[in-house]
This record gives C-alpha cells, structure tokens and sequence, in this order.
DNA sequence: CGGTTAGTTGAGTGCATTCAATCCCAGTGG
DNA sequence: CCACTGGGATTGAATGCACTCAACTAACCG
C-alpha cells in the first residue's frame, strides 16, 4: 500500500502519517512482554505507560499528552511496559523499522531523539525523588503542578484544570491508594490551596503548592 | 583496554583519557545548579548520583560504577544532579563540547549514546515502579539482586556480596530511614534469604529473594 | 584507653492503608 | 418520569507498617 522510502518529503509525511488508528478509554496500545510493534504518536487524548508487577499492582510511569511519541522504549525485542488509553485516543502508527533508518539519515533528528531522551530521564528521576522522598499530599501538590505545567504547553484551560485521570490512575502513578489521593486533595482544599468544582480543580496558591511539592519542578 | 573508535586512535586517546583526577571518598564530583563542567568517566571506586529537595532531603538515583559516564546529564546549562564519591575515586575527566562533537562526527557512538540513554531509563523507569509499589523488605531484595548483577558485570566476587555503601546511602537511596533498612536485613536473615558477616552479605536464595522483589529484575 | 562512627534493636507514634459506608451522578429500563 | 444500577469519589474507623527517638553494641582510630 504505502511504497517505502523515498528521499522525498511529500511521500515522507504520508508515509509516516497516514496510518492513523483510534482507540477506546481502556484500551491497550501495547502490552509489557508483547513482540514489538509500531511506535505511536499520539494525535488527540492521552496514554498512561504503566510498569506491571507480577501480583498485578501497576506503577504509572508517565502520562502522554498530544504530540509525544510512546511505545518505542525496548529491551531485546519486546516492549518493556504498556500503554493504556486512558481517554479516547487517536494515534500516528508506524514501523520501528522505518523510524530508525529515518533518524539514522537525519543527523538533527537523532539530536532530537537523544535531547528527547535525556528530557524524559530527567523527568524520571525528578520523579523517583518524589516518590522516595514526598508525603502523600505533597506528591500530589507535585502532581498538581505537573499537571498544570503540561497543560500550559499545550495551550489548555488551566483555570480550571480538567483532570483527565481517575483518582485510581493519579494513585497509581503517585505510589498510594486512591483513598489517599482523595484525602490529599481534601487537605489541599482545606489549606485553601485548591478548590474544586464539578468542572475540574482550581489551583489557587501555586507557590504554595510548589513549596508543599518541596522539589524543584519537574521540567 | 578501552578501544574506542579507529580514526587518529592515538590522538582521540590522549585527549580524551589522559586528564585524570581523583576523589576521595565523600568529595562531590560536581553539584546540581552549578555551570555544567566536564563529564566523567569512572575509573574506579563507586559514584553516587542524587537528586536533593530544598530541605535537605535527598534521592540517591544511581550508583555508577568503573566504565560508566556520569555527569552528562544537564538542563540548561547547569548540572541537574550532584554526583558524590562514595569511595575513593578515579575519573577521567573531559570536555563536554568535545564530547558531543566526538560523538556527533561518529554515528555508531551516537548509536551507543542513545541505547545507554535507553537503557538507563529503563532502569529509572523500574526504579519507579520499585518506589512506588514494593514494601521496604521487598525494596531491599531487590536492591541486593541488583548489586549482585552488578557485581557480576564487573567480574566482582559475589559470595559474599561486599556491600561498598552503608545503612544511610541505601536508605536514600530506597526512600527509606536507615533503621528500617536495618530492620529490613535482620527480616531477610530471619528468612533465611540471606546471612551476614564482616565481610558482607550472602545471597543464600537468589529466586526466593527475586520473588520477594516481584518487580522483573532491573536490567 | 576514651572518642567516634556505623549498625542493630526496642518502644512509642503517626501516616498511609484496609475495609466499609455513603454520596453523587450518568445511564438504563420499567 | 422515576426508580434502579454501577462506577467514581469521599469520608470514617481500625489496623499496620515505617518512622522517630533512644539505648546499646561493635569496630576503628586517635
């Protein structure tokens, strides 16, 4: 169907583009231990890539917000984690194959792919200072801004901040129970940090929050 | 020895390998915010990399041991970690900017940049999940599987198993007080996972240990 | 020897968890 | 139209794990 790569730009985009897929909340892009397929890029909604312990209980690692690219982090030849539509999602699909010889052609992309890289490290390890070091309510302070900090990227209301993951999703990427989530943000309300509305979560006092998250912002 | 690259072998060497420098045990390498210095490689002993909150508190995110690199890691233009010598030290010390213009006139370096990025994210990725999930007797047997596959990269005698950091540093970096790290052995001796002597622990049941760690071992 | 530091262990506290009840809302069918 | 149902969220009560504070031991070094 799509012929294969040609040096030329037009046919570069379709070929890379083209193949878009959609998937239901709750559905599974790709499964820890399955043969590797596609990488994704991610259109419209949002994917949690998840760790998974034997015994089932699951460590969110990341949530993947438009624009980012998911599903490409391997060891030998299986994906290492999941990632899981935790909305509707629509994705970009295409071959891994395909991916590296195009970054290995493109020297400036390879850059990009390495600072890439290196951001999401970063991120990682900001956020295992978190879970080693923070109380319940300030990760989710941490969390919080996070949040906010993301949706600002991406041009989106932040006053108020539509939370797009259930409280079991937040506790699962914040090392608690959702009924310790849920008390956290009832402590934030009463500390007058937040309020909250049917419509999403209202940041009040950002530095206060920041200084309860205690470490430096995540980039 | 390290073969590193044919082209102008002799030369590439001498630059990137004859600046030495060592630490003694407790010295910092470099600190997080100061201006990005050199990067480093290790020679021998052991580098502890950790993230630290405003208050005091610190995340030790990786151990480094001889032939890994340390230090590249940067926002900005400043150091994002601090790295400190938990034993006494040797480096090599090099230039940041004649690394990546090394690295980027050699794609197959590129290459390996970007699966050691891969790899060390996968790690901090499993590192997360460890945090999040696991009990603190757990996060212990699995730091001692850890080590010991460590060790046997390194050709290290692994029966016993000579721990090279104490109580504190493991706690930091576990996300965990020294006392519970205690305690957490003494469970593991009682278990009959592991003894101790002077000279160091002992692995007597490596599966049980792993089991009890749950998380898949950490490459 | 005394002084110091690392490690172990005990007692008591507190924070997060577990289990359970309730509430709210959206969806569905009588 | 309303009663019913199920999922997500909140809150309460009780438990338990990890933390704090403190005592004590062992090893090392002057």
């Amino acid at each position: 169907m799509h012929n294969v790569c040609q040096p030329l730009d037009r046919n570069r985009q379709r070929e890379f583009y083209e193949k878009r897929q959609t998937w239901k909340k709750g559905q599974f892009l790709y499964r820890a231990g399955e043969p590797l397929g596609p990488i994704f890029k991610i259109i419209t909604g949002i994917v949690a890539v998840a760790d998974r312990l034997p015994d089932g209980r699951r460590q969110i690692l990341d949530f993947f917000f438009p624009g980012e690219i998911c599903g490409y982090l391997e060891t030998e030849d299986r994906y290492s984690f999941e990632g899981e539509a935790i909305t509707d999602v629509e994705t970009c699909v295409f071959g891994r194959a395909r991916f590296k010889a195009f970054t290995a052609a493109h020297g400036d992309l390879a850059e990009i792919v390495r600072v890439t890289l290196m951001s999401k490290l970063n991120s990682a390890n900001h956020r295992l200072a978190e879970l080693g070091q923070l109380s319940s309510t300030e990760r989710v302070a941490a969390f919080l801004c996070w949040l906010k900090a993301r949706y600002e990227e991406h041009g989106l209301e932040t006053r108020p901040l539509t939370l797009p993951m259930s409280r079991e999703l937040i506790a699962d990427h914040l090392g608690m129970r959702l009924e310790t989530v849920s008390r956290s943000f009832s402590r934030l309300k009463r500390l007058e940090l937040i309020t909250a509305s049917d419509a999403g979560v209202t940041l009040l006092d950002l530095p206060g929050l920041a200084l309860l998250a205690a470490s430096d912002d995540r980039p």
